[in-house]
DNA sequence: CGTCCAGGTCTAC
DNA sequence: GGTAGACCTGGACGC
């Protein structure tokens, strides 16, 4: 295993960044072709290069981020290309000290000080976005079966043959036929095929949401007019990928979390749960969802 | 074997 | 603007 890169584990405020929680920072980032390996602290994925796809493994090694190639052999172009996305993915760019500031003040969440709060994102938008569509009205384990499909049918195989997400352009030739006898993505297929044939036709770009001139309301109000995107999505993809934190994302798994953790005895309404976090602000979502993944990672893991 | 529903969304009132 | 019903799929249940 060849090393292609090592980066400062910090945010670009200087605060800390926990690799754990990073790798397991929601239900999207373990998705294909993402592998996490808590066992040996460590992501496995396999990224787009210009010309295929390479796989890499990328670990925590004391105070940096080891990015390693699995397979095959890259040339300086590409090393370059592949730390940059693994530096987009762990998000090294973000500042999370205001956030930690507020944490800080508060019994329930003052541990995410230690450097919990970035949310793993996909290399695109439109991967994010893809992936959640798929997250929809389904059991997980459908989600899963959706999204490894995708990749295994559609993907460019990189050395060792993992492959990687696919492109829209690959996406958007695939036929219905594809994403109902394949991928077995029922209602959602034509969403999928449109999302993908409006990137690759250039008449949507994803990508630009995370402009940070553009402000929140207008990235969630062009979210919410993609096919198969609702309410629940556009919360998901504004926090775990453009790095929009206000939105709390209420769903069938996050509401009754917070019940159980919160105390509460009957269901609670969404105003509710909004005005609780309500102190936070920008970063009301991004606390509602560490209050309810808290016990995600072991405290006690070795670093 | 029928019903329900899972990290919802869309359409039609 | 707010709210029923339909919607693919496939496990988990109850009968």
């Amino acid at each position: 295993m060849t090393l292609v890169a090592e980066l400062p584990l910090r945010g670009a405020g200087g605060e800390p960044v926990d690799f754990a929680r990073t790798i397991l920072s929601h239900g999207v980032a373990e998705l294909p072709p993402n592998r996490v390996a808590l066992e040996s602290r460590s992501l496995e994925t396999t990224l787009p290069v210009a010309g295929g796809a390479r796989s890499v493994r990328v670990s925590a090694a004391g105070a940096m981020l080891r990015v390693e190639l699995m397979r095959g052999r890259v040339g300086a172009r590409a090393a370059q290309t592949l730390a940059a996305t693994t530096a987009h993915m762990f998000r090294l760019d973000e500042d999370l000290s205001a956030f930690y500031a507020l944490a800080r003040d508060d019994r329930a969440l003052d541990w995410c000080a230690g450097g919990a709060g970035r949310m793993l994102r996909a290399p695109t938008v439109f991967e994010d976005v893809a992936k959640t569509i798929c997250t929809t009205n389904t059991a997980w384990s459908g989600t899963r079966k959706m999204t490894a499909a995708l990749v295994d049918n559609l993907g460019v195989a990189a050395p060792g043959g993992r492959r990687a997400f696919p492109s829209p352009e690959a996406m958007a030739a695939a036929d219905e036929s594809f994403y109902r006898d394949i991928v077995r993505a029922g209602y959602r297929g034509p969403y999928l095929k449109q999302l993908a044939t409006a990137v690759a036709e250039g008449t949507l770009d994803l990508e630009e949401l995370n402009d940070p001139e553009l402000p929140d309301d207008e990235a969630a109000a062009r979210l919410l007019a993609l096919p198969g995107v609702g309410p629940y999505a556009v919360a998901h993809v504004m926090l775990t990928s453009l790095g929009r934190y206000s939105r709390l994302v209420l769903d069938s798994w996050t509401r009754p979390t917070y019940g159980k953790l919160a105390g509460a005895r009957g269901a609670l309404k969404d105003a509710t749960i909004e005005r609780r976090f309500r102190r936070y602000r920008e970063y009301a979502g991004l606390a509602f969802w560490l209050y309810l993944t808290r016990s995600w990672v072991d405290e006690g893991l070795p670093v």
